[in-house]
DNA sequence: CAGGATCCCTAAGGATACTG
DNA sequence: CAGTATCCTTAGGGATCCTG
């Protein structure tokens, strides 16, 4: 990747939180989060079943989960089963499925550049095959990672 | 995203460390971290330009550098201008650069999620439109986050 | 300019126990 | 099952100063 544009002045947005990539590392950036994230990709939705399967403390899952709630990533959702008294759940909202291709790009840079279990895929439901992302500009042409310039946009005001 | 396949005993797996997004998130999940690779990927090669933009204490600079370096995202290599002394700058290995769409999914997603500036774009060199992420399996078809199922796969062992 | 060394300090997270 | 409450510990990071 290359920088056509100088960005002389990018020092002052870069560092003063305004950065789209420094907001969502706020959400989702620490260790915690990200791995609720993930098993809530993974189709978990129940308090327990989170704590254990991230191996997190109950109290941390709690904090994180309220978090991402209130960041509308997950939403809390009572269900109901027989005879048993109402609990809630968590799902994914669309801003958190939306999450999916940097969980599934995380994942796949975890399979191609660190040792151990590949024992787990993601594949696509229709055809079976493992799936991957592609980093592609909105004419549909595939981007090379040396392909990508960094711009500044006019401010639309 | 749905689960076709039980995934019963994930829970052994997924909280021992073995899970591909907890290594990554082990390298890069942390903000200073991410941060750093954001800028690297905007082009950012010296040490003090790491500093101020992405505004964190050199010495928190230093450790994520190496850090990051040591896990093979970063590279640090001497340059020469004239006249002074040689320095290092770190600049991407291929597996760093194999980071980006994590990088520009995390951006666009930010970009879509987050209220915010949304002045910087990351842009194909080729049209000039803007670049986002996709989520493909190995056969071409574009995957919907509701087309994505989580397997388990036999160890080839 | 590119860090290393120190000090300090707080927030994050683990462990454990308890409650509706 | 779904959390809350408490305690405790440590690593992360800021600030400052120093060095090749």
């Amino acid at each position: 990747m290359q920088l056509r544009t100088p960005l002389d002045d990018r020092s002052r947005w870069s560092s003063i939180g305004r950065c789209p990539i420094e907001k969502a590392m706020g959400l989702v950036g620490s260790r915690p989060a990200m791995l609720l994230m993930r098993e809530a990709h993974y189709g978990t939705r129940r308090f327990d079943d989170f704590v254990t399967r991230v191996g997190i403390a109950p109290a941390t899952a709690a904090t994180h989960l309220r978090a991402l709630t209130e960041a509308g990533l997950l939403e809390r959702r009572p269900y109901q089963e027989e005879g048993v008294r109402a609990r809630d759940e968590y799902v994914l909202t669309p801003a958190g499925e939306d999450l999916m291709p940097v969980v599934i790009g995380l994942f796949a840079w975890g399979v191609r550049h660190t040792d151990g279990a590949d024992d787990l895929q993601f594949a696509h439901a229709g055809c079976g095959r493992v799936v991957d992302v592609r980093v592609e500009c909105t004419a549909g042409h595939e981007v090379a990672p040396d392909d990508v310039v960094v711009r500044l946009r006019r401010r639309a005001r």
